[in-house]
DNA sequence: ATGTGC
């Protein structure tokens, strides 16, 4: 090998005002030990993940590792400029207008284009037919996914962002896909990685890009039938991935950039948002710090493990509660068990966050944005739920599940009333 | 994270 883990550089940029799990470090190093590994990098929102650290990245040489990766391959930030004004809206408004806007897209928002696209995507994926990738379009799915409308909160470098259009960032991933891709993956060669120049490794790099592409199409989507819904025109600001391999040279080698839960600081332009009771930050990286091998955070981070939520807080706040924030947001989420685990209190301090990565020099800022609405689940289960116009369904009754998705059409036999893809 | 799992 000639390599170990002595010659293997860890770097943690965190300051004493940002949350540090020791589990997360621990496994930081751990993952650090394997083989072929040549750097790690811990950002300020590292936190334990499944066997592997999120808020970090890895350079390896000779070896790349599908489980480091996940299974939401291809999940990162797209941010639109509406062409909203903030001051003639507000949460309630907008959330009246959005309706629901989760689910299965209607035929019609899915164009030859896209559809082609998706073809493509599947060939190359292979576990999926480019009909089940047409059911996952345009959802945003769950955990710490989201469609949030927000405001311009401060503006440090003028002329990048407009602080007079309400912003629009979608944190989205590969859904179904990315996950069936892993799985296969990990059926078939375990947790040991694959060697780069093996079949299985030019397999997985094929799934894996499809799941690229797939990711980024859905968030697209995501956006354009918010639009849709919020008659608006967008302007893509940016559009990062944080969960992926990518070939990459570090120190004078050729290797793979595993990036989870990472953001790019070598593609422009980055945005990191906090929890939804806080800001999203728009940051320009500073060029050549490669230290942190290209990466940076890709959000405020978890503080509790999702387990622990439900039981901290239910004690001390109401749903209703928890549905606004402090910022007087507002929060569409018709998964209880989502209200609890994605609650500001479960997350770091974004803005302390991003102050150890202006203080470690890796970027500028460039505006903050605050949250005007955050899109989270619709309710599709709900049997009155698409009543008349725009009346909406209170939250509670339904089991958000497995046929959250697909209640549309005639797949699961339980048409909705009206025969609407949704709600 | 997840067509989540028996």
């Amino acid at each position: 090998m000639g390599h170990s883990l002595l010659d293997t550089r860890v770097r943690v940029f965190a300051n004493d005002r940002v949350w540090m799990e020791d589990a997360a470090l621990q496994q930081l190093h751990t993952t650090a030990g394997l083989a072929g590994m040549r750097a790690a990098v811990g950002l300020p929102d590292l936190h334990p993940g499944r066997g592997y650290p999120v808020g970090a990245a890895f350079f390896s040489v000779g070896r790349l590792y599908p489980a480091l990766v996940g299974g939401d391959i291809g999940c990162g930030m797209a941010l639109y400029e509406t062409e909203l004004r903030p001051h003639k809206t507000s949460a309630s408004r907008l959330a009246q207008a959005l309706g629901c806007i989760d689910g299965r897209l209607p035929d019609h928002a899915v164009s030859p284009e896209a559809r082609a696209a998706l073809h493509d995507i599947a060939q190359r994926a292979e576990l999926f037919t480019a009909d089940e990738l047409v059911a996952s379009l345009g959802t945003i799915g769950g955990g710490n996914h989201f469609a949030e409308l927000q405001v311009v909160d401060q503006v440090h470098e003028p002329g990048v962002v407009d602080a007079k259009r309400v912003h629009l960032l979608v944190h989205s991933g590969s859904r179904g896909l990315g996950s069936a891709i892993l799985r296969a993956h990990i059926d078939g060669y375990n947790h040991g990685g694959l060697a780069a120049g093996d079949e299985a490794a030019r397999q997985y790099l094929a799934q894996h890009d499809a799941a690229l592409a797939f990711a980024e199409l859905n968030r697209a989507h995501i956006a354009q039938r918010m639009a849709q819904a919020l008659r608006t025109d967008l302007r893509p600001v940016l559009a990062l991935s944080h969960n992926h391999v990518l070939p990459h040279v570090w120190g004078g080698e050729a290797g793979f950039l595993h990036r989870k839960g990472a953001t790019p600081a070598d593609q422009g332009l980055v945005v990191i948002p906090g929890s939804r009771g806080d800001h999203s930050h728009v940051l320009r990286p500073v060029a050549g710090r490669h230290e942190a091998l290209d990466s940076l955070a890709h959000g405020a981070g978890r503080k509790w493990a999702r387990a622990d939520c439900r039981g901290r807080l239910k004690p001390r706040f109401s749903l209703t509660e928890l549905l606004q924030t402090r910022f007087g947001s507002a929060v569409v989420c018709a998964d209880k068990a989502l209200v609890y685990e994605e609650a500001p209190q479960a997350y770091k301090d974004v803005d302390a966050v991003v102050a150890t990565l202006i203080e470690a020099g890796l970027v500028v800022p460039v505006a903050r944005l605050r949250p005007l609405l955050t899109y989270k689940k619709g309710a599709l289960d709900q049997p009155d739920a698409e009543d008349e116009a725009g009346r909406r369904p209170r939250d509670g009754r339904g089991r958000p599940g497995k046929a959250s998705n697909h209640a549309s059409g005639q797949v699961s036999g339980k048409t909705p009333r009206g025969g609407l893809p949704c709600c």
